[in-house]
DNA sequence: CGCTCGTGTTGAAACGATTCAATTTCGATG
DNA sequence: CATCGAAATTGAATCGTTTCAACACGAGCG
């Protein structure tokens, strides 16, 4: 169907070696048969077979990259440092969304173990650091992004998440709010459970203050919304006068509600904080007073800790841990 | 390093024509012997080598999909779509992001064809059919994604981008505003320029009534505030009273700068109107009147009919095109 | 003139799977 | 018990590239 390298040495009149040569090594040619060569791969419309290529040369320059949801622009801005520092390396990066599916993110496993991929680089969603060991004894290095090893075996790149609870909920007790409640799920969720932590963290360190939880499904606009509606349906004595969502998605779903339900005000009956100052928390209803993780630059770290990974497999795991940072708007 | 298909021969003590066939065709193998080597297989960790099955079988079971701005929550719902249809023909998606960049957008196609993907889900940034023909000569269909195809040569699923100006104009117009201001660019992206005919039919339908563009470098929230600045520091005669954002990206940016300045209230000095219906739309300051797109839909449909084509190379080129539909919130 | 060296070039082996014609096995049948 | 046919199994050929030992050819040197 399509031309192969022995068609355009035959019609360049040389060997396959030498065609592979101009390719790969062309110092080792010759200028005129470089140009000859050269010649007949275009009048041949000649496509290298990569996967020719990958089986005997043994390697690929193709870098994976995992998500558990490729919506939330937080990842995409990631995936976009990424796509940049890979760039500069001669690598690519492809992408894969799991949506929050434990099977889907275990089948691009298997899919990309197949590929014989350079790298993976994974913001993991089920349990898989087992599956990542099996990966890297078999040649294939991985590193966790926005999370880190609970085997120590694993580079990572995150933010302190405890941290950033802590700041988040510090900032709504600041205000002089005592009746906390932190929004988002599922706790399994390291992120999510860790944010947790951080706000318990600053609740304990004032007296007569009350931290309930809210949890949710997933970290979306929707099952924002849907807390939110809850909230608003409760009696005033009862509902907490500050909120903690786990990401801006969640908050920003969360401020539809209460906004939706016109008898509340935010920030005056119900401060907000969210978590990862997407470009749309500047446009919210409120605008959204929420907790900055340098996302570009996590992407960018990542993957050149992964590059070094792979071209030297013996490296030693390294632990990049960013600081979040508050950002203040209306909301909190 | 890994183990081969020999290897997992001989350790289960059959050929390996015999161990390809308990992979491909466990039917023509008895049950103790794909018992056997299934015993096999998972003592030695064995993994099929992609590259070389590619290499033999000729073909592969992964499309690719490639969008100019992965970070619009327009087209992760495409793409979201897209994987759920995938997922029921035994294909796996992978992303690429072409960053609003030629270069890259013809690197990530050089790449795809060397890796032989199954077909090609594409949003074009730039001038691409003439190399996408070229791959379709190749034997790699795509399918045009939320554009229609110049050529006529490949099948498309798009929206009816011209209705969806009209209605979002002729909406501003009902509304009573006459002087009108379309923002967004570049007016290349055949979006954009559709949009902005199909506004400028409704606008010739009135008498007395103006329509202003306003072009962007990129359809991005930046953007929208850069011009959102300057509407909110012109003179109120020369002002609009009506503006048409080529989506909500970019309709989000301008709100943001007419509300930062508050001598402006939206809908009553300005009335604004996006284009997509994304999720933060409604949780915008103003809740955001837009034009909803079947994101979702169009993906499926997409993915469904790459699939039918890389089946049967044969296929005619379809076209579907969808009708958009106005969503009206507070902003106008 | 014979020898060595360096530069280009060659062609066959190897990578790891799939495929298919050929062969073996085995149960059923006359 | 011999024979037939279906079912199971084998192993060599094949895909398109890279790699590498071997070779060809001059140029330079003693």
């Amino acid at each position: 169907m399509s031309a192969s390298i022995k068609d355009v040495a035959l019609h360049a009149g040389v060997s396959v070696g030498t065609v592979s040569n101009v390719m790969n090594h062309p110092s080792r040619v010759s200028n005129d048969t470089v140009a000859k060569v050269q010649r007949a791969i275009s009048a041949l419309g000649f496509v290298r077979n990569d996967a020719a290529r990958q089986l005997r040369a043994g390697e690929s320059k193709t870098i994976a990259m995992m998500v558990f949801d490729a919506a939330n622009p937080f990842f995409t801005d990631i995936a976009r440092g990424a796509e940049d520092a890979a760039a500069k390396d001669g690598f690519s990066v492809i992408l894969a969304n799991t949506s929050e599916s434990s099977t889907r993110e275990l089948g691009y496993l298997d899919l990309f173990e197949e590929q014989r991929v350079r790298g993976i680089l994974i913001s993991p969603y089920g349990e898989v650091e087992d599956r990542l060991q099996a990966l890297k004894k078999f040649g294939i290095p991985s590193v966790l992004v926005d999370r880190v090893s609970n085997s120590q075996v694993f580079s990572s790149v995150s933010v302190d998440d405890v941290a950033g609870g802590h700041i988040a909920a510090s900032h709504l007790l600041s205000l002089g709010r005592r009746t906390l409640g932190f929004v988002g799920g599922p706790l399994e969720i390291p992120q999510v459970g860790d944010r947790l932590v951080g706000a318990q963290q600053a609740a304990s360190e004032y007296q007569e203050c009350s931290l309930r939880v809210f949890e949710t499904t997933a970290t979306t606009v929707l099952e924002g919304r849907r807390i939110g509606e809850a909230i608003a349906a409760m009696e005033p004595k009862e509902r907490p006068n500050g909120l903690f969502a786990a990401n801006d998605l969640v908050a920003l779903g969360l401020l539809q509600a209460l906004v939706a339900a016109n008898h509340l005000n935010v920030p005056r009956d119900i401060a907000l904080v969210g978590y990862d100052d997407i470009d749309f928390a500047t446009s919210a209803i409120v605008p959204l007073t929420s907790i900055r993780q340098p996302s570009q630059l996590i992407g960018e770290t990542a993957l050149e800790i992964l590059a070094e990974e792979a071209l030297d497999p013996t490296q030693p795991p390294q632990k990049v841990v960013f600081q979040p940072e508050l950002v203040i708007r209306a909301s909190a």
